[in-house]
DNA sequence: ATTCCGATTTGATCCTGATCAATGTCGCGC
DNA sequence: GCGCGACATTGATCAGGATCAAATCGGAAT
């Protein structure tokens, strides 16, 4: 048995909201950010536990307010795929079909917060605020996707790991406030099986190409879960995509 | 060069549309459809030509009329990832953004629909109707994504050739609004390197596993590019997913 | 018919990452 | 302190696909 989950922030109120200027609800006028907390609800769970299982009758959507979630893909003979992390903001569900179609599960401790479904699409037919930032959220949500697709079918394992490395340490310092510098160090927020399973690899090979990236001197480690980036440029370097981009000036 | 451009239906104006049940615009209004139809243009590619390249300036949003489009990714070194297939009444761009994200490229001939991205934008915001269309279209892509990320991720060879082979015979019957049945057959739409930039793979492990399915009689062919599937059951059984769903009554 | 060229198939070999197996590390309860 | 269990590392071997190379097919132009 774990800690007593606590809440990274004191009441359950909107206004008070650690997501309110990123969750879908972020749009809203306080008339209808009123009528959505009439139909709100928090769930907690601990890290490890099932949200929903692939399949499942959904009474609700939800935003993820703390903790992270992965969403996931199991076949029959046991091999699984992570198709998503959900973090601070994320949305789980969607309006309009009434089964999950993939796993969600907790990752870390966690916090979301639910809508019952019809009302939610009640609402959302009624403001307009609620469906458009859904809208780009959604979007969003599809371009990362299609990204996390080149990661899986075309890289190679060394540049999977640096690939996520790399993604992690851009969301911890935005999460932060702050750009990400060289010399910054971050929580690894997974196992390694679970980085395999959202890598497309085994967990011997995470561990091991982790390991080399060490040995190269690209990243050190502190404990099992604590990396830090001595260059970020060198981070890039091995994850295979183009850096020329634009200096952050 | 090729032979002429033979549009596939006859006027350009939307109650003759052949996607008009399933695009953007198919919970339009007739005075809704009236505003769309003022700010439409249709644009037609030869099979191969790219209609945009990843970090173009768009000036417009687009359905895909007749034909078929990739979505892809390249990374320097020449290593491609084919993102999505887009197929008549799917939706090209995005509100909101002005670069594209991916290479989108004519596969077959194609026929789009164009709508000039501000007007557009301004009437999303005047009538919900698109709006809600979109966002619905948009959560479909992304559990489409989301599911081929299973594909490349964990499924072997084999079963990334039946995965495509039953998603192509599928969508096909549905094309023709029949049942997919036993004994159907197919063209191909994509080349052997197509679809190996689809699935992840070498164009050569594409040629050496289709050949091995015709070997076991999962599928016969008929020249290179028309499928025969003598029986469905037997290419659900290669493609590594739960086939118990439910029986077609 | 002949040539040409792109698409495809097939063969031989190599190498990356999977698999099987053992060992190491750390935190925790007793 | 000790033993236990979850997580991680490391080693040895194997195999699925990639790579390099050559042959074949088929349609279009001459």
């Amino acid at each position: 048995m774990k800690a007593k989950m606590d809440l990274s922030f004191d009441t359950k109120e909107c206004w008070n909201c650690p997501i309110k200027h990123q969750a879908v609800c972020s749009r809203c006028e306080p008339d209808e950010l009123k009528r959505l907390d009439e139909i709100k609800y928090y769930r907690n769970y601990e890290a490890g536990q099932p949200v929903i299982w692939a399949g499942d009758h959904m009474e609700f959507v939800a935003s993820v307010v703390t903790g992270i979630a992965s969403l996931s893909q199991t076949m029959e003979d046991g091999r699984t795929q992570m198709v998503g992390l959900l973090l601070p903001s994320d949305f789980i569900g969607r309006p309009g079909r009434d089964s999950a179609p993939f796993d969600v599960v907790a990752v870390s401790d966690l916090t979301i917060c639910c809508f019952r479904k019809s009302p939610f699409e009640d609402l959302m037919t009624s403001t307009p605020h609620i469906g458009t930032r859904l809208l780009e959220m959604t979007l969003d949500e599809l371009d990362s996707a299609r990204e996390w697709m080149l990661v899986l079918g075309r890289k190679t394992a060394r540049e999977k790991i640096a690939s996520l490395l790399a993604i992690i340490s851009r969301r911890d310092a935005a999460l932060k406030k702050q750009t990400p510098k060289d010399g910054m160090s971050f929580d690894l927020p997974l196992t390694r099986e679970a980085m395999a399973d959202y890598l497309g690899l085994t967990l011997e090979t995470v561990s091991r190409q982790i390991s080399a990236l060490k040995k190269a001197g690209i990243i050190e480690l502190d404990g099992k879960r604590r990396i830090v980036v001595p260059s970020l440029e060198r981070l890039m370097n091995e994850t295979g995509d183009d850096v020329d981009g634009g200096l952050i000036a």
